[in-house]
DNA sequence: CTGTTAGCGCGTTCAA
DNA sequence: TTGAACGCGCTAACAG
């Protein structure tokens, strides 16, 4: 039954007869025991309720399906030692594969991973050394890539917004220091404002208020993920502040409302559905043992240019009433 | 192990001690195999790229965290044969525990999960015939509510948006029916706008363009969610329709995203992180075999007011640009 | 190419 | 209260 071409079509068809005629099924956990390798891809990412992260999650569904794999799925609400717990947890289910997001797990974690003779792969990141396989997108690069942006754009007073600051956040804002340093427009931290909450539109307009209040002439905001730079393209519009005229505003993964706001919003376009797509096909591909196949792979990204930063060259006004795309005056 | 209280301290000790020496640890498969019963739970959603329901599946980690019960979650991808051959698998696995979303299930569906032999749970919806327990909301109540909102605010021309169009959103949609009728509001389907499309922010706003193109004199609109209620306002924006003056806005699901746009998105909220919750709980008591559990819970609903309705009392336009939240004349 | 057999690691039952 | 024996349904290794 497991492999159809190895015997007779005669045999074939009797034992698909007798599979159809007993309706039998068969139990998966009899087949984990018996071949110690269960047909779970054990999936790690820090939150459920990220957008990115769904994203992510929709790849692997798809990747999977018409697979007899099932993934599963759990989260280590970003901390480090219920990443170790959760793999530890794993490690007795006997994966088919791996898939953990980011490439900052512990030393042991790490261990545990390599310890389980199953494909591993790194999502989200580069990297030099990965445990095994990787892909995803250079945060730090991609960092840098937006900052230039605003810089083109001609902006000079640049901020960084940052929730959560989880490591891919953290290699974002090391990203924009880059930027900032390189072309002699750093002030120190004075323009970065980050907190430990989690992200939400909230909380991005609380963190540009508080940014404001500290930096009067900022003129530009670099945000840690669109959810923040929607957040604070509204606390703009509370305060009157028109975007992309007085405010350069950058996001960062390309939701789909941010293209669709007034003003649509720039943003730095990550691919995570084929991220994790891709994870899948390196899982499935090694399991199959076909070779030449590729153990790492940047997925890349891309800055979208929106009306949050078209400062240059837009003359003319939009119609009235809510209407914040509404430049009066230019200089180029 | 399994029971240590009926064993002699001196033995308990013993085995504990032995199981930390050895690094024991239970083999799930094992387990499974011999009890003929996992410690899976399983979770049969629509979609996980849903905020609706990332909340639902929190609740139900959350609930299943300290537990050896694993969630597995599932999507049917909106089919109903999707949701049958998922059940079919699922069935293999002898779960712990299912919990399902809403009552639409075919009778197949409903067959399986009958013959599962463990606790099931619908969840997001109500109703008199569960197959076993259930907790959730009245959708075609919430729908109701909402619209009568917009009527207590003044509305009369008042439209339904809805994408994907999913057996919930159809309940709300009857809601909407009920009270335009009862209030001799009804034009028939004139004023009511559907795509089967994925919901999302873009199609809220092309939904809300084809709706003005056929009945130009809508003066509000009760959403689907709240993806296509923010589509929708940023689609004002673009035209230049003043929100609330000109056209009354109410969402579904009280997303942090509507209670910090401009203006703020009046909105219903549904308790999702709580019924995920919920459902784990009950299944959880019946695994205990706990008497007394309630095997239905309805978790209600509030209507949200917010900027987006507010038009009563509220006389004059809001500042110029990017300032619609700022009433400078008051009356009520 | 096909039929047979021995465990996989646990829960369960029975005897002690 | 404890220990021993059996078998869950399958895979893998082997002999036909």
């Amino acid at each position: 039954m497991r492999m159809p071409d190895l015997v007779t079509p005669a045999t074939r068809a009797k034992v698909t007869a007798a599979v159809e005629a007993l309706g039998y099924v068969p139990n998966p956990a009899a087949q984990a025991l018996a071949s110690a390798r269960s047909r779970i891809i054990g999936v790690v990412i820090p939150s459920l309720t990220n957008q990115i992260f769904a994203d992510l999650l929709s790849g692997v569904m798809d990747g999977l399906d018409a697979t007899d794999y099932t993934p599963q799925f759990v989260n280590t609400r970003y901390t480090l030692t219920g990443e170790e717990n959760l793999l530890r947890i794993f490690s007795t289910q006997r994966p088919a594969g791996m898939i953990v997001s980011g490439v900052d797990q512990t030393a042991m974690a790490r261990q545990i991973l390599m310890d389980m003779g199953c494909p591993v792969v790194q999502v989200m990141e580069t990297s030099p050394n990965p445990i095994d396989m990787i892909v995803g997108c250079d945060q730090r690069e991609a960092g840098r890539a937006a900052v230039h942006h605003l810089i083109a754009k001609g902006y000079r007073q640049i901020g960084f917004l940052g929730a959560r600051m989880d490591p891919r956040a953290q290699r974002r804002l090391a990203g924009y220091r880059d930027v900032m340093q390189a072309e002699g427009l750093a002030k120190g931290e004075l323009l970065v404002q980050t907190t430990p909450k989690p992200t939400s539109y909230t909380v991005g307009g609380q963190l540009l208020s508080d940014l404001l209040a500290r930096c009067p002439d900022l003129d530009a905001i670099f945000c840690n993920n669109d959810d923040v730079a929607l957040g604070a393209l509204f606390e703009c519009q509370r305060r009157g502040i028109s975007v992309p005229e007085q405010m350069g505003i950058v996001g960062f993964n390309d939701l789909d409302v941010v293209s669709c706001s007034v003003p649509s919003i720039t943003s730095v376009r990550t691919h995570r559905y084929q991220t994790g797509l891709t994870a899948v096909q390196m899982i499935l591909a090694e399991l199959r043992g076909e070779p030449g196949d590729i153990r790492s792979l940047d997925t890349g990204f891309e800055v979208i240019a929106r009306q949050s930063t078209d400062r240059l060259g837009r003359l003319d006004v939009p119609p009235s009433a809510n209407q914040p795309v509404k430049p009066k005056d230019y200089h180029d």
